[in-house]
DNA sequence: AACCCATCTGCG
DNA sequence: GCAGATGGGTTC
């Protein structure tokens, strides 16, 4: 560029106060303004601003005054000026000639120099919401966190010199690594320690007997390997407990590695110290919840989660991404190791290891056979216990001598399906499932109202007459975790009664014998293992009305039932039981079977083979349409699909139960998109090549995610109203 | 939300 | 013929 031309750009931006401003302000006004010099380097900042509205989410240009030019970098928080209003934005970049070729308007406020959006979180941001069909600045606000100013201020920019920082800290397969089991381990760990990008989905073996062993031991030790070779780390768990855990696995290792915890309930001012020390690279290792996935540690090289399953790790907000999606995408984006690891393996795991891109990461089946408890399955019609106390508790008299049997030694867990957790209802007098007379779905009942009604079709179940006994009588078949509380702390008198649940959640239990209830996902840890575990309602969890039933009770049920000693016992913890109560034993059920032989794998192939044969997600696309009815309409009407793209639906859709009463809502519907995936390489490959360009393949090709992306902006450009998610890749279908 | 601009409208 | 009103699209 010429100095000529360079001169002629500079004209152009220089910022002009609008005449209705000068007309009111005055001529004195509207000369000082007009005379703020601008930045004698790169005058212009490209800055994403947070309007909130889907056809404008891209960069715009704007004016730096020179007064700014040393603030104004790129990632720097910024306010300016918008169509009137002023909004936040985040510098993008800094250039000497502006794409734009109006007059350009001055950022009106550098909010603070931090350069929060570095070009790794900038890319990741952009391809999820391509992937999402969302917008980047959606994204963005789940990514960084509101800002602190006392704790930016608090925190010194350089990190302290540190004699180790974590980096001396050499990890390496000793005779006492957690991942000795694991052939795969000393490749993918290898890999990860020489600077590649391995991608693994990591079964971990059942058992706490030995906390040097256990897997926050093991996830530990791979994050150290990393941090060891000067790469950064983040490691997501689903809940607090889960931190806490591989924090102290952490702390146990030799040298203690420098790492925060960042978790989303911490505060403000200790969530944006945490979010800067990495950012600031005073730690390379990350450990938190949901919260921490966006953490921007430098040189990110290995991205690692536990319990993909887990609701926990789906975010609730816009675009709605997965902990999975977010951390796989940060991988490819930036060359890292992916390590997803689990009890169990989802089904959109699976279809990562099917692709090639995790590569499966398992113990032989001797060393599952040996960590694994022995299970046993009573089922629906087993004889209760004669026992007048089990019979009480309404135990199977397999379930209570085991209990029994491994209170004498230990304590024993007792998992009791959530409360509200869609209870289902069955005969009083035979104890048989209750069934919807027209349709065969499954009776229960929904808070708030007293009257049973069948899930599948909405019916109330006014008169009960059961067809195997002609019963007319309901009971509910998932008994609360409270009730089940008193019921076996009278069975088995003089046993102490622990209950861990929603609201109140025990981390931890001694290893003396007492019985320990608890619900799925509030299971504590108990010293040594658990001398058995009961799973209760097994049918009721089996056959609720969605896609993934079966392999969310059994990821419920290999976590409660990995806490659990091994079946070969050893004179310190003798062997360990777990009875399945209420299963169907009639037909063979693989979720069943895939907990009585331990083998999570093997599901989860089964279950993917199933859905592909189907031609249902995760081997397709699926999106998930819904709003007010005449507002999805319009929105599918507008669609610009590939030909390829199933539309089914829209369907109505009642209001969720219990918020219907009352308040008059617009009728809602719901439609589901399927779609072919795209060729192009899978979201979650962590294997493809260190972005090559800038936004290499962000959009991945998916023309469904593309297509949905474009009507959102024309009917935000429109201006059109009502409510309107749309959800890609949803868990379930609904 | 504020602005720009094209088009319409009411009055001469 | 033209100032002011109206409406739809853009927003740097």
């Amino acid at each position: 560029m010429t100095d000529v031309d360079r001169g002629e750009q500079l004209e152009l931006l220089t910022p002009v106060v609008s005449a209705r401003s000068a007309a009111r302000d005055g001529a004195a006004a509207a000369k000082r303004k007009a005379a703020a010099p601008l930045a004698a380097v790169d005058p212009v900042a490209s800055v994403w601003v947070d309007t909130g509205l889907a056809h404008l989410d891209r960069p715009f240009d704007y004016a730096v005054p020179a007064s700014m030019t040393a603030d104004a970098v790129p990632g720097a928080r910024v306010k300016v000026r918008f169509a009137g209003q002023d909004l936040d934005g985040f510098v993008v970049s800094r250039s000497a000639v502006a794409a734009h070729d109006g007059r350009l308007t001055p950022i009106r406020k550098v909010v603070s120099p931090e350069p929060v959006l570095t070009p790794h979180l900038l890319a990741v941001a952009q391809a999820l919401a391509a992937d999402k069909a969302g917008t980047v600045g959606d994204v963005l606000r789940l990514a960084i966190p509101p800002r602190h100013a006392a704790a930016e201020k608090a925190l010194p920019v350089e990190p302290p010199a540190s004699p180790g920082g974590g980096s001396e800290v050499s990890a390496h397969l000793s005779g006492s690594s957690p991942w000795l089991p694991y052939a795969a381990a000393r490749a993918f760990l290898g890999h990860l320690a020489s600077g590649g990008a391995p991608g693994a989905s990591w079964l971990a073996l059942p058992g706490v007997v030995d906390p040097l062993s256990d897997w926050p031991a093991a996830l530990a030790d791979a994050a150290v390997t990393a941090a060891a070779a000067g790469r950064g780390v983040v490691v997501v768990l689903p809940d607090h407990r889960d931190v806490t855990r591989v924090e102290a696995a952490l702390k146990a290792l030799p040298g203690c590695p420098a790492y925060v915890r960042l978790t989303a309930d911490q505060g403000p001012q200790a969530r944006w110290t945490a979010w800067l020390k990495a950012l600031r690279g005073h730690v390379r290792i990350v450990v938190g919840t949901r919260a921490a996935a966006f953490a921007p540690v430098r040189d990110l090289g290995l991205v690692a989660w536990w319990d993909d399953g887990d609701d926990l790790l789906e975010e609730p907000r816009a675009p709605y991404p997965h902990v999975r999606d977010v951390l796989t995408t940060r991988a490819r984006e930036a060359g890292a190791a992916v390590l997803s690891a689990g009890f169990s393996r989802t089904v959109a795991v699976e279809a990562l290891v099917e692709s090639g891109a995790l590569a499966r990461l398992e113990a032989p089946r001797e060393a599952v056979r040996r960590a694994a408890p022995l299970v046993r399955v009573a089922g629906t019609e087993a004889d209760l216990a004669r026992d007048p106390a089990a019979a009480s508790a309404h135990l199977p008299s397999v379930a209570w001598e085991a209990a029994r049997a491994a209170l004498a030694v230990g304590p024993v867990l007792v998992q009791v399906p959530r409360r509200g957790y869609l209870p289902s209802m069955s005969c009083l007098t035979c104890r048989r499932p209750a069934r919807c007379a027209v349709c065969a779905g499954p009776v229960g009942l929904t808070s708030g109202s007293s009257v049973p009604q069948c899930r599948w079709c909405a019916r109330p179940v006014v008169e009960f007459t059961c067809p195997h006994c002609g019963g007319h009588g309901l009971r509910a078949a998932v008994t609360g975790a409270r009730r089940t509380a008193e019921e076996l702390g009278r069975a088995f008198r003089g046993v102490p009664v622990h209950t861990s649940g929603s609201g109140q959640v025990l981390a931890s239990v001694a290893a003396a014998p007492s019985l320990v209830i608890a619900t799925p996902g509030a299971e504590p840890v108990a010293d040594g293992g658990y001398a058995a575990c009961l799973l209760l309602d097994a049918w009721a969890s089996l056959d609720r009305p969605t896609l993934d039933a079966g392999e969310e009770a059994l990821r419920r049920w290999l976590a409660a039932a990995a806490l659990v000693r091994p079946r070969g016992g050893s004179p310190r913890s003798p062997e360990g039981r777990v009875v399945l109560v209420g299963a169907p034993t009639h037909t063979p059920v693989p979720a069943v079977e895939a907990l009585v032989r331990w083998d999570p794998g093997w599901f989860a192939g089964r279950e993917l083979a199933d859905r592909s044969a189907l031609g249902l997600p995760p081997r397709r696309r699926a999106a998930v349409v819904q709003g007010e009815r005449s507002v999805v309409a319009g929105f599918l009407e507008g669609l610009d699909l590939p030909g390829e793209v199933v539309v089914l639906g829209p369907t109505p859709v009642g209001e969720p139960a219990g918020q219907a009463a009352g308040r008059p809502t617009p009728p809602q519907a719901r439609a589901t998109l399927l779609a072919p995936r795209a060729a192009s390489p899978d979201p979650g490959s962590p294997a493809g090549a260190p972005s090559a360009g800038p936004h290499a393949g962000a959009a991945g090709g998916d023309a469904l995610a593309a297509a949905l992306r474009r009507g959102r902006a024309a009917r935000s450009a429109r201006k059109e109203g009502g409510g309107l998610t749309v959800r890609l890749d949803p868990r379930d279908l609904g």
